[in-house]
DNA sequence: CTGAAAGCGCTTACAG
DNA sequence: CTGAAAGCGCTTACAG
């Protein structure tokens, strides 16, 4: 029984209805000051919490956000968990968080969330088949993919402009007079791998300067054997273009064990900025995504989708910008 | 009406009553074969998922768990909040996540927690104050501080057997003839700084030998610009005794910047052993906390206290073990 | 094994 | 502004 309080308890204590109890902790109700004060000081002295999910039932609403993350081992993700969790507590909303193995969330994942019937549902790194997506819909449950993309016409997703940031990544390194060039990509089935790749190699294909592509899976250690297995070939390109930071700090270091000097001899370049591309011992040229910006669009849609549900799709793409270290 | 099917519909569909929908999921109960064929037919063909707060509500139980982090910066955490969130999903459990930007957590952290009446809460790089404690006591919900320790009467913590490890690497570092040592102490008034600190000075005492104390924030930044300053000074000792990884990696990076070779000119140990500290660029000399014991730990008793709250207090201390690379 | 009924702790028309 | 009453979707004695 909760701490054994409700709010006829109060309504007792207070020489009030249960309904003004209500009144008073729910908001939103006219109530008259001299009621407000008897019922809160009833409540004070009993303790009383009101208990969510009695709430939750009537108002067939819940102030939690069902959040999903695969990486948390790339140091981008707990960075964004921080800031999702900060801005939807100021908003009065609580996180639920579910751990994901696969690249695509699992049905057991998915009815947990239907099960506490979440007010939204933002998925971090990961991706869902259409079938989840209509048994969100279905429930009236916004839901919006953070940092990946897909088929506009069903999702809501929100994510750097990475065509648009990999065609300037592209740009910069030819401006640099790097002639040949290596894109690593992280898992190839993920949309910021694949719009990455394209829009870097895009404009490579324009300027007639040759790359190649590796596939590698977004971690350290991702990035560092396929680095290591280059230079095992002997093909240092003139730069690399690693999908994220993280896999970048692994090239560097694979790069640093052989003595192949950056950025002479050759440069790289990741994307993110996380806080260890600052590090002094990597000083490594990336691509900002502007996470607090990108954290912001994501509850503003979120949060007005709860207000009114319109289940309406797209995709927003915010700008990031180029940190110049001393990988480049 | 989460997604407007309820216990009552498929009920009507399978031609039984409300009480034997319920029976089906719930569990524990018995019902025929044959009634629950039906109701599984019937809730499948709707859609049917049972309302979790309902269900709450009834029971006074919940399955949520609520896990209270602050240093999401350190790779430490995402670490800890993944392993709980995967041994939880197994039992059945969802986490609520808490972000706490404070050593202690605060009042409306805990007021969420007893709104949504998690069923138990662990607490992994913070502590709180009495007070809180007993809101948790009074309403019998478990809770522990996994990896600080705290007065052993009055809660229960489960933390690596810090004394130990410290006063161990201690000797090991006198044995490699380190005859003037310096402790870099995290946040002075956590748990983890004071008995790092106190085992490891304790045996340099008693074999009389020179040490310094310095005090950091267990974040890189604070252990590079403290190692900085002690360069800056000009006095470098023969070993560092760091209290978590990531400052140790800091202090790593300052010597490196400075010319300072390891392990040859000093020696530095971390605590911890996260990925990042064998990375072939670090390749650190660390103890290893055993993230999974300790998880394991955390998880029985949390359980236990569920199945059946005694309330009772005290410490698990694990041990853990000297990981030996080259920066000693 | 099964159903009718009570009740968990709330919110919310409704009437005054 | 306020109270009495209905009802959210479940579980659980109770009786059969």
């Amino acid at each position: 029984m909760s701490n054994g309080i409700n709010a006829k308890d109060v309504a007792k204590l207070a020489g009030v209805s249960q309904s003004s109890v209500s009144r008073v902790f729910f908001g939103g109700a006219s109530v008259s000051e001299k009621t407000r004060k008897k019922v809160l000081a009833a409540a004070e002295e009993l303790g009383y919490i009101p208990n969510e999910f009695a709430r939750s039932l009537i108002t067939n609403k819940t102030r939690i956000i069902g959040l999903v993350m695969k990486g948390v081992n790339n140091p981008f993700y707990p960075q964004v968990l921080k800031e999702f969790t900060t801005h939807f507590k100021g908003l009065g909303y609580s996180i639920l968080f579910v751990h994901t193995n696969n690249d695509e969330i699992q049905k057991e994942d998915v009815d947990m969330l239907l099960h506490y019937n979440v007010a939204g549902v933002i998925i971090t790194d990961a991706t869902l088949s259409l079938k989840v997506t209509e048994d969100f819909k279905k429930n009236h449950i916004p839901l919006v993919l953070f940092n990946r993309k897909a088929d506009q016409q069903k999702f809501f997703s929100i994510s750097t402009n990475n065509l648009d940031a990999s065609r300037r990544i592209a740009e910069y390194l030819i401006q640099k007079e790097c002639r040949d060039m290596a894109y690593i990509s992280g898992s190839r089935n993920t949309s910021t791998s694949i719009e990455r790749e394209k829009g870097f190699t895009e404009v490579l294909e324009k300027h007639h300067i040759r790359f190649r592509r590796f596939e590698s899976d977004y971690s350290y250690e991702g990035g560092y054997e396929t680095a290591k297995e280059m230079i095992g070939n002997g093909s240092i390109p003139s730069a690399f273009f690693v999908a994220n930071d993280i896999m970048a700090l692994g090239v560097l270091d694979a790069l640093r064990e052989n003595g192949i000097a950056v950025p002479t001899v050759t440069k790289v370049v990741g994307f993110d900025n996380i806080n260890m591309a600052a590090w002094p011992i990597y000083n490594l040229t990336t691509w900002e995504q502007p996470v607090s910006q990108m954290v912001q669009e994501t509850v503003n849609y979120v949060i007005s989708e709860i207000n009114e549900y319109t289940g309406r799709s797209g995709n927003i793409e915010i700008e990031g910008k180029l940190i110049e270290r001393k990988t480049t």
